[in-house]
DNA sequence: ATGAAAGCGCTAACAC
DNA sequence: GTGTTAGCGCTTTCAT
């Protein structure tokens, strides 16, 4: 047997009323009684046995992190913002990978509902709602990040997609580029099709024609970047690309690689999502770098906020996303 | 007021006991009755309390795995082998950092003992085995991952580290290499000291002198890389270098880069960890290529068989990492 | 300020 | 095979 709360009391010549009243500060103890119990905890080796607290109080002290992909660096260094933040609150936070599935997203939105989660981040594998009712039905506040939710009545914190694609390929052109590729990513997601009407928002504003034969559809991860840059490689001769996200950026430079293409001499090229490793590329990548940590951190406030009780309307939080120019372009 | 099994039984007109019957399908349950429970629990969108079914059954479905990096592409590769064997056995699993932290893996071992999780994949940050009483006290198996735990009573899953590096080392040899650096990761950590003895162990078969002027320890991260490679290069002249994980190779291959260094003219480099990118790279990264995957599935299915009772001594499986041989050498 | 007692939602033991 | 009952460990009234 484990050690219970009456294992506590007993051994501190008190009631469990009381040890529970002393681990959860919440009401004043007399001193001595205060010493006694914390004692007998310390000493017994007491840990309070988590689903019976959650039961009783119908909520935990975890949050949940729900993102499309555990490999992408973008989510990984959001999700550190979201640890930090979470933990100095005492929270502790358990991650889960949706795939881009929907139907995974749908099965740990509901783990997250069953186990009574104090909060979820999520970054929607797809645009529909209704799935979150689930939760909030619950009372379990979510914020979305990366991503919104059309018509669903929850926080978010993203970035100005537009604006950054808008700036991205507006660098292209001054660079004297014309015939300016994109690699699309998941036009049902708000960065896709955002990221896609930035670029070709761009081109109209420099008196540019938008050639579809300059665009292609991607899936956001490496191979479906590769793929498409092959693609595009063999229809047409682009003199720049702009990748829309990090994962797609490397497959599209491993890509260009391997047609014996230079860069930036013969195609120059800016991704999305700064990485890490960006400048141990050759050349350095210019890239649009996003906020990843302070998305992490501005999601979680909110969700504090709410947990506290905070029953305003839905705010949504658009951070700054910055070009940061190296040898690529 | 969410529903439960009550709810449901008074609709399907039956007890709390059969619709748990029903749902948890151990027992049989008359065919009609189990009609009537599933059309209640799906009509009335039910959902079972996961804490109060944790607190009855003293476990529940999940998973926990506590990893020192969640930023680590080595990892998070691991993490889908387990995800995926998981999921396929019913259950879920959700992710811990403990950023190399004892502290915080400490945290989250306690976490995962307070909610009961069925198991727990740990890629331990620290040598020492005595926080893992914690969960074995309480019957939750766990099972180690990229490195061992001295004297743990645990099964672990790993690769051979020694041969791995032996093998890098030999290869910077054949190649015509007499000046080879090392990048060493932690020595707490066994990755950290296999891997160096392994390089050592290399240089000696083939007669050749360890000179502690080409050994620079690190931390098994970018920044960490990158310093020791500064420091390195402004010591010593080698003339090839084997950096010890996948991080610590791009802040190698990043500090080389800024030195100016010719990569493979100037200084061979072989990487541990191949990772994703490794051919986006230019030149490609030769490396030590772990199968991260399959130890994720391997450790799953460890933890698979102690959930279901396998009292057997623990069981350490090593898989083999072999060198894949591409442009930087 | 402290203790006694009730009960969160579920499943296991027992009776039928 | 099904229902009734008890209780997992905790927090929270409600008395005192």
């Amino acid at each position: 047997m484990t050690t219970t709360i009456r294992d506590v009391a007993a051994a501190a010549d008190v009631s469990p009323a009381t040890v529970s009243r002393v681990l959860n500060g919440r009401v004043e103890v007399r001193a001595d009684l205060r010493e006694r119990v914390l004692a007998a905890v310390a000493e017994m080796g007491y840990r309070p046995n988590g689903p019976a607290r959650s039961l009783r109080t119908r909520a935990t002290t975890v949050f949940g992190i729900i993102i499309t992909d555990v490999q992408n660096p973008f989510f990984t260094s959001m999700v550190r913002g979201i640890e930090d933040t979470a933990q100095r609150a005492g929270y502790s936070v358990v991650l889960a990978n949706s795939d881009e599935d929907p139907e995974k997203e749908q099965r740990y939105l509901e783990v997250a509902a069953a186990e009574q989660m104090a909060g979820v981040v999520l970054a929607p594998a797809q645009p529909s709602s209704r799935r979150l009712e689930t939760l909030l039905d619950r009372g379990i506040p979510v914020v979305t990040v990366d991503r919104r939710l059309r018509g669903a009545p929850v926080d978010s914190v993203t970035v100005n997609n537009h604006k950054a694609a808008h700036d991205a390929t507006t660098h292209l052109i001054e660079r004297g580029r014309r015939r300016i590729a994109i690699i699309a990513g998941l036009l049902k997601t708000t960065t896709g099709s955002r990221r896609l009407a930035g670029y070709k928002a761009a081109l109209k504003d420099a008196g540019l024609a938008v050639d579809d034969e300059f665009v292609v559809l991607a899936d956001f991860r490496l191979e479906g970047g590769y793929a498409a840059t092959k693609d595009l490689l063999r229809r047409a001769h682009p003199d720049a690309l702009f990748a829309s996200n990090n994962l797609m950026t490397l497959g599209a430079l491993q890509a260009l690689s391997e047609e014996g293409v230079a860069i930036p001499e013969d195609v120059a090229v800016v991704g999305f999502d700064d990485i890490s490793w960006a400048t141990a590329l050759r050349p350095p990548l210019t890239a649009v770098q996003q906020p990843t940590y302070e998305i992490g951190r501005r999601a979680t406030e909110l969700l504090l906020d709410r947990v506290a009780g905070d029953g305003s309307p839905p705010r949504h939080i658009v951070l700054p996303a910055e070009l940061v120019v190296r040898g690529s372009t």
